[in-house]
DNA sequence: CAGTATCCGAGTAGATACTG
DNA sequence: CAGTATCTACTCGGATACTG
């Protein structure tokens, strides 16, 4: 290392996109409830509800709003009766795609590293 | 979406091996870690202390622990006076390079999309 | 230098119950 | 069905100070 001065390196652009990355990712779920809109489309409140088991509702609610904000996915109220609500990806979550699946290859080597041990 | 049960669909084990790495690598701190041991090879604890801009030494101590535990680092002991440690990312941690480039690509794109807005 | 000890506040997440 | 309201527990991260 020697004498680096962090402060002054280059790619700090690199670093704040990193950082902005894991702010808009962070939590237990969204990355979970995006990889279910992935594999399967449009869904429902329910259907996100039972696809990320054990999570509640409340906290459910507060995922989809935060992802919302980020631009991630879409909410659509449909005039049906009852009353149901879709959620989508948006064209810009398509880029959240490689994470979910560097992700999924990491943890799959991991678990296979840790069974060998 | 229909009647499909979540309960039963295939891809559990990919699942499960997403939920794993989000555990190991959840917090505000250890990816940044990681990609700073990338950039910068070996580090030492006061590196790694200016490279993370405002982590605390007690923070940071704990994040390195975890990222010991489970594989991706090494800590050792260097026998200098004062004693000094350097830190090293494991084999297994390059798994997670693909992880941190798709999350900087992710980055970098919702930022310029935010400005645009 | 490389941490640990304490304390604290904020945010996260869950249980449970309720509403339009 | 699709949430919200409330309350609670817990974890996370930070400030500050101290030690071998």
């Amino acid at each position: 290392m020697g004498k680096s001065n962090f402060k002054s390196e280059p790619g700090i652009e690199r670093q704040l996109a990193l950082q902005d990355a894991l702010d808009i990712l962070r939590g237990k779920w969204k990355i979970l409830i995006l990889r279910s809109l992935y594999l399967y489309g449009t869904m429902r409140f329910k259907d996100l509800l039972e696809a990320s088991k054990n999570i509640t509702p409340k906290v459910l609610s507060n995922e989809l709003q935060q992802l919302e904000l980020n631009l991630l996915i879409t909410r659509t109220v449909n005039n049906t009766k009852p009353i149901t609500v879709s959620y989508e990806l948006t064209n810009h979550a398509i880029e959240t795609l490689p994470v979910i699946k560097a992700l999924i290859e990491f943890g799959l080597k991991h678990r296979k590293k840790i069974k060998d041990n």
